[in-house]
DNA sequence: CCTATCTCTTA
DNA sequence: GTAAGAGATAGGT
């Protein structure tokens, strides 16, 4: 920086509280997200880049600041533990805005500077005086008092929200002192908002009289004595240290230590894009329209950023004390429904007030027979931008469910006004009546045609511009899609809960409303009985069906109006956006791709095992000496326990002799011919009900393939999990297990690529708890299991017995599973002493790991929570029970989830980016299936080879930009014909 | 008919 | 020692 340059300095914490306060409340219309003050901080930083020549500043800056406040701790503190103390915390609404605010300044490409323990006021001062000292002006952006002392012939002050400059002269027009008598002046007065002292009894006018009189404060207290008026004279003298004091505080350290020095604020063009990517995020439709022209962008062509309103990498919590950013820790399950970090006094949070409050009437709703009536709802949902959305069906099964009907909800009103309400409607399509009389049944009455209600709801449902808000939707995304139409623009309810409270209770609809409104939703069962009586919903009456549907609708409108602005309040914004949302459409096109599976090589499987299992059968009653129900577990105990005297190993918790595999390998070796043959009988059994039996029943009647489905909301460490079938526990382990893999094909002329993360686990824990022995061996390739032996236990890596790897890898598990000396014996078989004994020499090899554990253990005791290092939570509200085993449980599974959950974290990235990466690569590779660490896909023969370092690629790099590793992550993929081939 | 228990499969 | 889902049996409704 040189002569000539001239730096602004925008006081952002300032600018942040003025805007909210002089401006009206604006909030982002798809979501409620409150923008009143990023909107006002955008259009000044705007009008400061890009006319700050026409205002009375008159001159165009060479380089540009915007400075922040970093806590409400600060050096002041140790002097005056007062300081600031009677500062209130910021308003709620507010809150959620001040990342959004560091946002948009790194949207306009700006340098965005904070320091801890020192207020914007002391940075800016330290600036100031650079630029002073360097030759340049600079302006200070901000009409703070606290910040006029700086004034000087090369530092002036600019007051956006006024067009005012504030120069020497302005500085005693408005004080009656110079711009250096500010500091006295100020210690005279005091600061009520600050809580500064100052002297009791002088204002502004008084003290710019003294201090013209007497020159500056230490004259003015060493002549105390002099001043006529007694009041004011004893005062002063009373209050002389206060003074002082005061005069410390309100004096800026303008020699902060820095990190960016002149050179970096220099002010680069603008980004074009980037900067309307974000304008479009926050729908600032009049400042992007400005950008745009002024630039020279083609705003339609560009994207509204995503924006990570708390992410990760930004996760400090500026601003913020912890115990304000989001009300309160919750660390314990039971909160009030308006708990949880609301924001009172915002206009979302009056609307998710109100969704609360007002009672559901499920009387109230409309049935819609007519497209008149259809398309003056769909207008007022395009109106309102957003509205809720639920399909009714004739399955559980969303493939094979066939559209009856939908329902709306949509919001009526505004907060404001006071009028804000729902109203919800039931549309049905496909409902019949009549079935079990002569007749044979029929369409039922007053019904709209299916095409023409599909036609109006497409142009809804497929328009990004209006929010679709739907519980569990990757459901009703599958049934839309076999109608043709894409949901595009949504939010899940049952996502977002999963994202705030993922270990807090379940998510689907009924808990939701019962946690969050109160309310308890018409049952299933009610309006389609269960059991035998059970009849699908196109047999309900449309009446029934209408209350039914359009309360489902209703409830979930207002759990998004509760739990959104929760989102933005927890500072999770970006694992919904980035890990969540965008995954419920890929999970969809998996589900709907379903995998080939063939049904003859099924089949002769399960006669042979049928074979098998009659044949050990026949031997178990023979060696047992009578014929019972090998399937029974009490009969079976009390064969061997009971009749045969076998010595019991342990009881079940329900008092029963325990026949697990594990009690019957230990009677096996111990000598007994029985308990093997129950054993190998169990798992031939095991092999053919549960798969060669079981999962020919899943082929889709048209497809002819399996479709799984997964859940996105199951678990609480953030893995999916699978079911009908569920395709993630297919066996592997042995050679008979891993025949029913080998029935999973591709179809002809196509191969399956299975690509799975290599000890993905062990990687993320050596990258979370920085371990530099994990971390250089994963670097070096070399075999993880056989390092840990090597450290552990001294023996060479070369030529290791087989029995030392297999203890080290026992206890890598463990660790990773939050270890204990019980279950670590139990693992290896060993005495608990001797388990104990390798903990201790782990943990000794390693003290990092023991570090990440109880760092882990203490977060989750303390906030109820733990996270993963993208951000995702797990909550454990049980932490704290005063009952060790229930304690000690949760601490294990605390220890375990930001292992377990990075890694899923991490596969889901890849998910979330691999079409796109394929499609751009013009590999036409389909993703069918996940299994933890592994993915499956099915491509042409001939495009494997092309596919497969694509794959690797993005799974390799999925970590990547939002958290770059320690250590490498490493994929094996390979193709085959068949599943059992390619893993 | 529904639910709990036990066992077994996966990462 | 973590995270899941499913089948068979047994017992209560």
């Amino acid at each position: 920086m040189k002569q000539g340059d001239h730096l602004f300095l925008v006081d952002g914490s300032g600018y942040i509280f003025r805007a909210y306060h002089a401006l009206p409340p604006l909030t982002r219309k798809s979501d409620g997200l409150p923008v009143g003050a990023v909107a006002g901080f955008c259009n000044m930083l705007w009008k400061l880049i890009s006319e700050a020549r026409d205002t009375s500043v008159g001159v165009t800056p060479t380089h540009f600041a915007v400075i922040f406040d970093y806590s409400s701790k600060t050096f002041r503190n140790t002097l005056y533990p007062d300081y600031k103390a009677n500062r209130s915390a910021p308003p709620e609404d507010l809150v959620p805005q001040f990342s959004v605010i560091r946002e948009a300044t790194r949207a306009f490409d700006l340098p965005c500077i904070e320091m801890e323990g020192f207020e914007a006021d002391d940075l800016i001062a330290t600036y100031a005086r650079m630029a002073r000292e360097a030759g340049a002006d600079v302006t200070v952006i901000s009409s703070d008092k606290d910040l006029m002392q700086l004034v000087g012939p090369k530092v002036s002050m600019y007051d956006g929200m006024k067009d005012r400059h504030i120069g020497v002269a302005e500085v005693i027009e408005k004080w009656g002192v110079p711009p250096e008598k500010m500091i006295d002046l100020q210690a005279l007065t005091g600061d009520s908002v600050d809580n500064v002292p100052g002297i009791p009894g002088i204002g502004p006018k008084t003290a710019a009289q003294l201090i013209t009189e007497f020159g500056d404060l230490d004259t003015l207290l060493a002549r105390a004595e002099e001043i006529p008026q007694p009041k004011r004279r004893e005062s002063i003298i009373a209050n002389a240290d206060k003074a002082r004091l005061s005069r410390q505080l309100v004096r800026l350290s303008d020699d902060v230590a820095v990190t960016e020095d002149l050179d970096s604020l220099f002010l680069n063009p603008l980004d074009g894009p980037k900067l309307i990517a974000f304008l479009k995020a926050m729908e600032f439709t009049s400042l992007t329209r400005r950008v745009a022209e002024a630039t020279h962008t083609e705003a339609a062509e560009i994207a509204a950023a995503t924006i990570a309103i708390d992410s990760p990498e930004a996760a400090h919590g500026p601003d913020l004390d912890p115990g304000e950013a989001g009300g309160s820790p919750a660390a314990d399950g039971n909160r009030p429904p308006d708990g949880g970090g609301g924001n009172p006094g915002s206009v979302a949070q009056r609307r998710a007030e109100l969704a609360v409050a007002a009672k559901i009437d499920t009387t109230a709703y409309v049935t819609i027979r007519d497209a008149e009536t259809l398309r003056a709802w769909c207008d007022a949902a395009r109106e309102a931008g957003l509205f809720a959305f639920d399909t009714e069906t004739t399955s559980l099964d969303a493939m094979q469910a066939d559209l009856v009907g939908f329902s709306l909800a949509l919001p009526v009103g505004t907060p404001e006004a006071g009028t804000f309400s729902i109203r919800a409607a039931y549309v049905p399509l496909a409902h019949i009546t009549g079935i079990g009389d002569l007749l044979g049944g029929g369409p039922a009455e007053g019904q709209m045609k299916l095409d023409a209600a599909l036609a109006e709801l497409r142009m809804l449902l497929e328009d990004p511009s209006v929010l679709k808000v739907g519980q569990n939707l990757k459901y009703d995304m599958l049934v839309m899609g076999r109608h043709g139409i894409r949901i595009i623009g949504f939010d899940d309810t049952m996502l977002l809960s999963y994202v705030l409270d993922a270990g807090r209770g379940g998510h689907g609809m009924d808990a939701l409303s019962a946690t969050w409104l109160g309310h308890q939703p018409i049952a299933y069962k009610d309006v389609a009985g269960s059991g035998k009586g059970l009849i699908g919903f196109d047999q309900v009456e449309i009446d029934k069906a209408t209350a039914y549907a359009a309360e489902d609708a209703e409830v979930t409108l207002r759990l998004w109006h509760v739990l959104k602005p929760r989102l933005v309040a927890d500072g999770l914004t970006s694992v919904y956006e980035r890990l969540e949302r965008p995954l419920a459409a890929v999970l969809m096109r998996m589900e709907e791709r379903g995998i080939s599976i063939d049904r003859q090589i099924l089949s002769r499987l399960s006669g042979e095992l049928a074979q098998g299992a009659a044949a050990l059968e026949a031997e178990i009653h023979d060696l047992a000496g009578e014929s019972f129900n090998v399937g029974s577990p009490k009969q079976l105990g009390d064969i061997l326990f009971g009749r045969m005297g076998l010595p019991g190993g342990s009881k079940t918790k329900s008092g029963q002799w325990s026949t697990s595999a594990q009690v019957l390998e230990d009677l096996a070796a111990a000598g007994h011919p029985l308990p093997r043959k129950i054993v190998d009988w169990r798992q031939l059994t095991k092999l053919k009900s549960t798969y060669t039996d079981a999962l020919p029943g899943f082929i889709h009647p048209q497809t002819k393939r399996v479709h799984t489905s997964f859940a996105m909301a199951a678990t609480t460490t953030g893995r999916l999990s699978s079911s009908d079938p569920n395709i993630q526990n297919i066996p592997v382990r042995t050679a008979e297990g891993r025949k029913i893999r080998t029935a999973f094909i591709a179809e002809p002329g196509n191969v399956l690529i299975s690509a799975d993360y290599s000890q993905i686990e062990l990687r993320v824990l050596a990258h979370v708890a920085d371990i530099p022995q994990l971390s250089q061996a994963f670097a070096d390739g070399i075999d993880i299991h056989a390092m840990t032996a090597s450290e552990m236990f001294g023996v060479p890596v070369l030529d290791m017995p087989s029995e030392v790897r297999r203890r080290a890898k026992a206890i890598n598990f463990g660790i990773i599973y939050g270890i204990s000396a019980f279950g670590l014996a139990n693992q290896l078989g060993i005495e608990r002493s001797e388990a104990g004994e390798y903990i201790r020499r782990y943990f000794e090899r390693f003290p990092g790991i023991r570090d990440y554990m109880d760092e882990t253990k203490a977060q989750a005791r303390e906030n109820g929570y733990v996270e993963t290092i993208f951000g995702r939570r797990a909550h454990y509200p049980e932490i704290r029970s005063p009952n060790p085993q229930v304690r000690a449980f949760n601490e294990r599974a605390a220890i375990n989830a930001p292992i377990q959950g990075a890694a899923a974290d991490i596969i889901r990235r890849a998910m979330v980016r691999m079409e796109d990466a394929l499609e751009a690569a013009g590999v036409n590779a389909r993703m069918l299936l996940q299994v933890h660490d592994e993915l499956v896909f099915e491509t042409a023969e001939a495009e494997a080879a092309k596919a497969i370092p694509v794959i690797v690629s993005v799974m390799e790099h999925a970590a990547m930009p939002a958290v770059a590793m320690r250590v490498p992550l490493r994929v094996d993929a390979r193709s085959a014909r068949n599943w059992d081939e390619a893993h």
